[in-house]
DNA sequence: AAAACATATTTGCCTTGACAAATATTCTGG
DNA sequence: CCAGAATATTTGTCAAGGCAAATATGTTTT
């Protein structure tokens, strides 16, 4: 009988693992962009810029969904980026329940300042990969998420 | 001038928002199929038996290190999963710093009922995907970690 | 139109992770 | 060998997210 560890191979590490390694890197590498520019900003709320920034102004609600950011965590996140004078929260014009969360001036000069921080990180990310490559990367990412969420909600 | 949000397509998503889309959903799916069978146990504790039984007794700082998860949070996961006791802290033979964990036998009988979660979980992520694109998606992510580890050390 | 239900936001509570400090042990350079 | 640096583990502290409850508003059903 093997009494010893059933060993697979290092490469051979499952999706999920690599997924969220992958993930703490990324984080990692663009939260020290940021701070070697000397700004201070979360990932996530680097993220909500980034939103706003390219879909335009949307619902808090809109933002969370699009993110993945629990509600409350969202109403706190908006508190500290509004107070920071990044975003607004003005009345949506057909919901009084919604808000319309949109970038400030000042947020969207930040967002300027950081698409470079961006830019470096994705493509030092995807350095080894050839243009084709990258677009399957995306590609296959993004029918594993459609999967799941089929799966989820089911 | 343009006023209006400098717009790109909802296909064109940033890869650091698609992976975190994708870990946010696998984590979710875990959990319910496991909550499904009736235990209790979170994503990162499933992650801690599966790398305990792939790869045998190790260290916490080798075990925190694979997950990447801070040491003091690996203390107190290993607090939890040693009092229901699915693993042993033991000394280390060669370092009196460091620990040997390892399974129990309940912990090894847990992880068997736990593989077929797993299965299921992977399985249906990449369900849509064909052999060569689940070796292709592993491979571009694993040269994506890399890169972001050699950028991220220097 | 009223009741029942659903949704948007906020807030309180709890858990968990990151970071730093403390302690014990090991390693390294002189 | 010894001082200093490095490493393993633990613990305290703090910030952030998840969940549930509260409130306000919108939607649907009857």
């Amino acid at each position: 009988m093997n009494t010893g560890p059933l060993v697979t191979p290092t490469s051979q590490e499952s999706l999920g693992l690599l997924i969220n390694l992958v993930r703490v890197e990324l984080v990692r590498s663009m939260e020290a962009e940021i701070a070697a520019k000397g700004m201070d900003l979360r990932y996530i709320q680097f993220v909500m810029l980034k939103r706003l920034a390219m879909l335009g102004p949307m619902t808090a609600t809109e933002l969370a969904r699009s993110v993945e950011l629990d509600g409350g965590a969202m109403t706190r996140q908006l508190d500290q980026l509004e107070g920071r004078g990044y975003l607004r929260r003005r009345p949506h014009a057909q919901d009084r329940r919604a808000l319309r969360i949109e970038l400030t001036e000042a947020g969207n000069a930040l967002w300027q300042q950081l698409t470079s921080c961006n830019d470096r990180v994705l493509e030092a990310a995807q350095h080894s990969l050839s243009d084709v490559e990258r677009e399957r990367l995306h590609d296959y990412l993004g029918r594993v998420l459609h999967a799941l969420r089929d799966k989820n909600r089911s």
